[in-house]
DNA sequence: TGATAGAATGAGAATGAGTCTCATTACAAC
DNA sequence: GTTGTAATGAGACTCATTCTCATTCTATCA
């Protein structure tokens, strides 16, 4: 796990990263990751258009493509039909995710140590016998979340 | 956790949950469910085509939003762009997904119980504090399946 | 400090999964 | 059988996402 103390450490990281896969650290995919970087939650392609609306829906996919494909970005494929994009798990903490199925809204847990231990130990046992070589995991619990249940 | 022991059972259940909805089961939900039903692996609606042509797009769609609304069938938003559907878990074994991020295929492996107790402990826990109420959960392993490890 | 080539961007068209409409067909109840 | 209601098929439609291409930027080197 990456931390950083300032914002241009992060940017450095980002620059490393996008360099890697021969890519520019441009204004545009700055004004991205800046606003994924501050933000609590994963956002839709509308929140992003809404706190940034200079950069067009196009370009915004395209930055959001480059930077997954660089390992900055992940892509969430949530309950609704909006995919969400959050800072990939080098940039934040190792978390789970809390859908609601009523709004749609996604909510970022952190686990603690004893149950990551346990959940990769399963994720070993599970994959073995499939032959399958894992990556990451994912735990997402589906319900309605406090706002939805009045 | 429903088993049955013929294919009738499973379609009487399937019926008496469609009727609590007001829905009748007629032949193409009946086929449709007895594609699911009999398929290994949660299916995308190019895969259903595929093996009943003869059922239309649109009414696939409609026939599995009509089984998931009366809780016989799940939709799982996969790592690639496409929905995959599967019966719902009161027809199967509880279970989880690993998600092949080359191919996008989906496989269903099953937890030990041991694991499904520690999960359904943290999932209480990693929830109360949000107010979040779960109604089910899922662990996605994403990795790269033996085939396209090649 | 230009000049130039390649990369990034913006605007809008294109794609395609999924939904909706409506005319037709099947079915349940009498 | 008749009749009212639900289900279906065909295709139009929606809208998130991707693609295209003309334009703009930027790194590099003369």
């Amino acid at each position: 796990m990456q931390t950083f103390d300032t914002v241009e450490e992060l940017h450095e990281f980002v620059a490393l990263l996008l360099h890697r896969i021969d890519q520019r650290y441009t204004v545009g995919r700055r004004a991205v990751v800046e606003l994924l970087a501050s933000s609590e939650r994963p956002l839709s392609i509308s929140d992003i258009e809404a706190r940034v609306p200079e950069i067009p829906r196009s370009s915004a996919y395209r930055h959001l493509s480059d930077l997954q494909r660089a390992g900055v970005v992940r892509r969430i494929a949530a309950s609704d039909e909006f995919a969400r994009f959050e800072m990939a798990e080098d940039f934040l903490h190792h978390h789970h995710h809390l859908l609601c199925s009523s709004c749609g809204q996604v909510i970022d847990v952190t686990p603690t140590r004893a149950f990551e231990r346990t959940v990769a130990r399963m994720v070993d046992e599970l994959t073995a016998e499939q032959g399958f070589r894992a990556t990451s995991h994912a735990l997402d619990v589906i319900g309605h979340c406090a706002n939805c249940q009045r």
